[in-house]
DNA sequence: ATGTCTTTGTGAACGCGTGCACAAAGATGG
DNA sequence: CCATCTTTGTGCACGCGTTCACAAAGACAT
C-alpha cells in the first residue's frame, strides 16, 4: 500500500508477504515481554493472544520464515525472537535523522521507543536558526542547511519528517536526494517519492476521520433500533452498545 | 483490521468498504485544498494524482457514495466536500479527550490538525497530580481521577491515549466503561475491547521496524547487484550489509 | 517400542481489494 | 439535431490475505 514497490512482480518482498511482515513486529514486541520474564517456550495459542491475533494466521506468518517450532511443544521464545529480529534487520544499528523540532518531533526524538530496538537518533534537524544548537533530548539540533552533510556522513538511510505540512515534500526531496531511501512522514501530506524509496505515513487526523465514521454509523444504527422498538431497546444479543447519554457499555474482562 | 467488527456478515459498515472509508480522508483533504484555492470541478484523474491513488480506485470508491460525478466534466469540488463530509460524520461536533499529557500526549493536544475538522480537544487528562491545573495548549490538564466524570458529562466517545505502555490498558478499560468507544492508541501496546469499540493503533515503533525490513532487503539486493556487476557500482551505501550469515537471497532484475 | 496426546505446518476455499477496459452519459461545437 | 469528444461508472478478472480443518510430527508416558 504505502510501499514503493520496486514495480516488481507482485508485492512479495522475498516470499514474505506484505501483511506478514506488518505483523512481525508485533510478534516481536510479544516476545520479548515472554523473554523477559523468562518463559522458555509458548504456543501458537498464547502467542497469537498476546499479540492480538488469529492462531492459524500466527502459524502461517511463521511458517514464511521457516520451521522454527516444534510440534506438540511450541516455539522457542529466545530463538524466535533472534530470527524475527533478523528477518525485520534490528540485528543492525539503523541511523535516523528527525527533520522538524516543533512539539511532535521532540515527542519523537524523546520517545523511548527508539534506541530501545536497533534505531539510534543520529541527529535533530531544523529550519529554525533559533533551534540551532539548543539541545533537544540531549541531541543538539542542527540547522537544515546541514542535512545533506549529516544524512551523508552518518550513512542515514531513514527519515522522520514531523514538519509542517508545506515543508514536508521540499524536506523529503532533500533526504531522497542525499541518500535516504525510507521515509517515515508524520506531515498530514501525500509525499512523492522516486521508485525504490519506502514512505509510510502516520496521520492523526486521518485516524480519527475514521473513527468518526464508524462512530457516526454505531450512533446511526443505535437510533435505527430505537425508532424500530421504542419502547424495547433492543439488545438481544452481542450487538454494540450505545455511544453516548445511552446505557454505558459493557465492563471488559 | 483494527476494527472491532460487529460479527456481523462482512467487513462492509453500510456497503462503503473498509478500504474506501480509509481513503476518504485523503480525498477530503486534496478536495479541500482545491476548494481553498477556489477551483470549481475536478476530473477523478486529477484528483487522483492529488490525492496519490488510482484513478479508477477512486471513481469506484465513490461509486459507493453514490454518483456524485457528471460525465465529461468530472466532480463538483463544493459538493463533494460537503457529501463526504457528511459521510465521515464531520459535520458534527466530535469531544475528544487525551489521557496521559507527557511529550506525546502535549504534542497532540497543540496539534492544529484536531480543532480544523470536527473534533474538539473536551479535556486533558493524566494521573500525575503535579499535571493537574497546569494548562497546556490553552486547556487545563485534569486529573484521571476525573475520569469518568468528563466523559459522561461532556458525551465523549472518543478517546486517545498517550500514555506509557503499561497504563495503557487501565485506562481503555476505564474510557470504554464509561461510554467511549472510538480508541486511538499511540501506546505500545495491544489493547484489549469488548465488541463494539473500535481500536486504531498509531505506533511510531513498528512502522520504523517495516521500514527496517525493506530497508534492509533493498541493501540485500544492491549488494548482490554490485556482485554481479562489480563495475557498476550505484550510490555509495555505507552502513549495512547482511548482519545474517544467510544467503542475500535476491531475484533477478 | 508403542500408543496417546499436543501442537505445528499447510492445502484449499473464500472473500476483499485492485485495476483494466469499455459502454453509457452528458457536454460541446457545428 | 447530430456528431464528436471527454469523463464517469462499473463488469470482470486476478491476486493477496484470511481462515478452516486436518494430516504429519514430535513429546511423553507406560
Amino acid at each position: 500500500m504505502a510501499t514503493g514497490r520496486t514495480h516488481r512482480p507482485a508485492s512479495r518482498s522475498r516470499g514474505i508477504p506484505e501483511a506478514t511482515v506488518a505483523r512481525l513486529p508485533l510478534y516481536l514486541r510479544a516476545l520479548t515481554g515472554l523473554s523477559e520474564r523468562s518463559v522458555p517456550t509458548v504456543s501458537s495459542e498464547e502467542l497469537a493472544a498476546a499479540a492480538g491475533v488469529n492462531s492459524a494466521k500466527l502459524r502461517k506468518d511463521f511458517s514464511y520464515l521457516g520451521s522454527y517450532g516444534t510440534r506438540g511443544v511450541g516455539y522457542d521464545v529466545e530463538y524466535l525472537v533472534y530470527q524475527i529480529s533478523r528477518e525485520l534487520g534490528l540485528t543492525q544499528d539503523w541511523p535516523v535523522v528527525i527533520v522538524g523540532i516543533g512539539n511532535l518531533g521532540a515527542a519523537l526524538a524523546n520517545y523511548g521507543g527508539f534506541a530501545s530496538r536497533g534505531f539510534r537518533v543520529a541527529a535533530l534537524i531544523d529550519a529554525d536558526p533559533a533551534m540551532a544548537g539548543k539541545p533537544v533530548a540531549g541531541i543538539p539540533v542542527q540547522h537544515a542547511d546541514e542535512l545533506e552533510k549529516i544524512v551523508s556522513d552518518n550513512g542515514v538511510s531513514i527519515g522522520v519528517i514531523a514538519t509542517p505540512a508545506g515543508a514536508a515534500q521540499p524536506v523529503c526531496d532533500r533526504l531522497v536526494a542525499a541518500g535516504v531511501t525510507s521515509i517515515l512522514n508524520f506531515a498530514p501530506t501525500v509525499l512523492t517519492v522516486p521508485d525504490g524509496v519506502d514512505v509510510r505515513k502516520v496521520d492523526l487526523s486521518i485516524e480519527l476521520q475514521i473513527l468518526a465514521f464508524h462512530e457516526q454509523r454505531k450512533a446511526g444504527e443505535e437510533a435505527a433500533n430505537q425508532a424500530a422498538h421504542p419502547t424495547a431497546a433492543r439488545r438481544d444479543d452481542s450487538a454494540e452498545q450505545g455511544p453516548d447519554g445511552d446505557v454505558p457499555a459493557v465492563m471488559p474482562a
